[in-house]
DNA sequence: TGAGTATGTTCAG
DNA sequence: TGAACCTACTCAT
């Protein structure tokens, strides 16, 4: 479930892992074999996560660059090492364990500059130290565009997803086509503190879950509280069932090509 | 077991 | 705007 924690939970794993030990590179898929070749037996010294992008530093212009996009994922498994199952595109092999990296959008070695180049793309990550909300809140207090938009867009905000933005919009009664110029200051302040706090969250557990029955009071009662139960999750993809706090069916809709999810009631379209 | 669907991004047309 | 990438999960059969 690649959002903005599922990277740095893996860049957070691999400094664990690998940091501080010479790499087996290899590429069992064959598509990534010229630069695990450079990486191979090299020492890792140092990975950082930065929106939905996972780097690992190899020492001086060697930078691994990895975009898990919509299905890629990393596997993390014990020693003794297995022979490759299905397409693998990058295998890590450690001391302990071993990763197998499949179906990326990006896995690239690339130059300090390069790397530099997509920081600077990136906007403000609410697991990074050094993230600037200020800027975010510059662009988005300018923007004609709605919330919806702006939250996805990762020069603005880095890390959040479709799931975070339908979560973190229910969880602020924030009506998600609302321009981001309609947006006040204090509810701004809210959300980034929030989507810090989420996200944090999603690292530690592993998992997005932004509804804890026993925080939030204005949850239904029973019979309600069995589905509360089984998705932990406010709107995302609840289609057409009751809103967890007023009863009222989630709406959906398809926003710039991706699926949308709120509750009309508890995020009310601006009055005119 | 197979169909359907998805959390993301880039590129061709 | 739509296709491509090509994995993993859920649900129906």
């Amino acid at each position: 479930m690649p959002e903005g924690h599922t990277l740095h939970r893996l860049a957070r794993l691999h400094r664990r892992r690998y940091r501080g030990h010479p790499i087996a590179v290899s590429s069992p898929q064959g598509r990534f074999a010229t630069s695990a070749e450079v990486l191979d037996g090299r020492v890792l010294e140092r990975t950082e996560a930065h929106g939905k992008h996972l780097f690992h530093h190899y020492g001086p212009d060697l930078v691994l660059h990895v975009h898990l996009g919509l299905y890629g994922t990393f596997s993390d498994v014990p020693r003794p090492v297995e022979p490759p199952r299905g397409l693998v595109r990058l295998r890590l092999v450690g001391p302990s364990h071993f990763a197998d990296l499949r179906g990326p959008t990006a896995c690239e070695l690339i130059s300090d500059v390069e790397a530099a180049a997509i920081h600077a793309r990136l906007g403000a990550d609410p697991l990074r130290r050094d993230a600037d909300p200020e800027r975010a809140w510059a662009r988005i207090s300018r923007s004609r565009a709605p919330l919806a938009t702006l939250l996805m867009d990762q020069s603005v905000i880095a890390g959040v997803g479709n799931v975070y933005r339908a979560e973190a919009l229910f969880r602020h009664g924030l009506d998600p086509l609302l321009p981001g110029r309609a947006l006040r200051r204090e509810q701004w302040d809210a959300l980034w503190a929030d989507l810090v706090a989420l996200l944090r969250e999603g690292v530690r557990r592993g998992k997005i879950e932004t509804l804890r029955p026993e925080h939030d009071p204005r949850l239904l009662a029973p019979p309600d509280r069995g589905a509360v139960c089984a998705r932990r999750v406010y709107a995302y993809r609840r289609t057409g069932q009751p809103c967890l706090v007023c009863g009222t069916p989630i709406a959906h809709s398809e926003h710039l090509a991706r699926n949308l999810f709120w509750c009309p009631t508890c995020q009310p379209a601006a009055a005119a």
